[in-house]
DNA sequence: CGGAGGATTGAAAGCAATCAAGCTCAGTGG
DNA sequence: CCACTGAGCTTGATTGCTTTCAATCCTCCG
């Protein structure tokens, strides 16, 4: 539903996964922590609703948002045995923790590894998306780019508009495009002053128009 | 062997996987395409030799180098069935083809979607490691970031020093790091100011610094 | 009412992009 | 053998955008 007006972004749901007893449901609270980076991964977590958000963090204390986590979304998947991120809760989130077992030995649970292989192959796929939004040359292409992103996954109907609860805040939307809070703040701004967006408030975004959007997110 | 100072960078390897009949060798000269973007996935690729080159190109023509696949690497996972970037080769390129079959039964060839799996994981970490070098402050710690990469991947002994054999171009630099080939230009002449590295030609790179060049790289 | 955190806006500085001019070197042909 | 050529690399000058630093606003909340 969330993605009517475009698939780019929407994951390929080609394999589903029903709950087993072993898939545990959880929720957290805002701020909450998930798993850090280097814990031992013993599962993948499916996020059911709300938002999630995987950082990274260098030795010069800069942080870098790799990605979010939304409805569909799977995230968690580890390398050598451990997350490669951190991941907390953005906003209010529940997630369904589906425990991972021997990656190396698909026979012994073939449909969870057919599961744990979708997400990995979208997890990519979404990667390489965010590599084309991080390359965009103004910032103004790189945060209409995004709110495109946040159009297609979260958006909701708001008369004949769309709206966009952000679950985040400036500074994390900056430490995900590799900017600055004020830039993003400045970007906004213009996009208001081109009537493309308008703001409700700081965190309530309405796509007054999504063709315009496009047109700068896709770099003409 | 190539990454016996580092191993920030190196392949798993924890799921080996011989060729069977239905893997083929295929040589490639450089600039030879393996795939294009939106190609039928039939194959991934496991790189014996050489380097091949991903590229994703937007409707402004703008091109990116979304990772270069250096031996060891698999390359080609498919999202949907199809490739999602274009690949060719930056040098002559040897490359061995493992057919894919049905990504959504595991049970049919478990030691294929073992490796598959390992590739997968293995292939989002070191995307995930490319978004903190793109997201590094100045240009001059990008390309440091982006030598020490080549350095663990295909760096050669030279005397008391290391070596790199570039297998791209300054343009192929800059569209991995989301700059301009001069200012790469510019970076590499100043961490040859430096006495980091030295040049016995545009595509050859002693390093002289190791710690200095891992300094820059880490971001303090 | 006052305080705090986030968002916005302003002014100045810093860095990469752009435009343009040489340079190097390999390949080519007189 | 050497001039010519072209592609890629380097360097210079200028422009433009983002960052930085700082001040103000806004809203939520004690």
């Amino acid at each position: 539903m969330y993605a009517a007006h475009s698939d780019d972004f929407r994951r390929s749901q080609t394999v589903a996964y029903k709950p087993a007893p072993e898939c545990l449901s959880r929720k957290l609270c805002a701020g909450q922590h998930l798993f850090y980076e280097s814990d031992r991964a013993l599962s993948v977590y499916e996020v059911v609703s709300g938002v999630l958000r995987m950082t990274r963090v260098q030795k010069d204390g800069r942080r870098h948002v790799i990605t979010f986590g939304f409805p569909g979304d799977v995230v968690g998947l580890p390398s050598e045995g451990m997350h490669t991120t951190e991941c907390e809760a953005a906003i209010d989130t529940e997630v369904i923790a589906h425990r991972i077992g021997r990656l190396d030995r698909p026979d012994r649970d073939p449909k969870l590894h057919a599961f744990l292989m979708a997400a990995a192959l979208d997890d990519i796929r979404m990667l390489q998306d965010h590599f084309l939004m991080l390359g965009r040359r103004l910032a103004d292409e790189k945060v209409a780019a995004f709110l495109k992103l946040l159009l297609d996954r979260i958006g909701q109907p708001h008369g004949a508009y769309r709206l966009i609860r952000l679950p985040m805040n400036r500074s994390d939307i900056a430490d995900y495009l590799g900017l600055t809070p004020e830039t993003i703040s400045r970007s906004i701004s213009r996009l208001r002053s081109d009537k493309i967006i308008a703001l409700k408030d700081p965190l309530t975004i309405v796509v007054r128009d999504p063709a315009g959007l496009r047109l700068l997110a896709d770099g003409e």
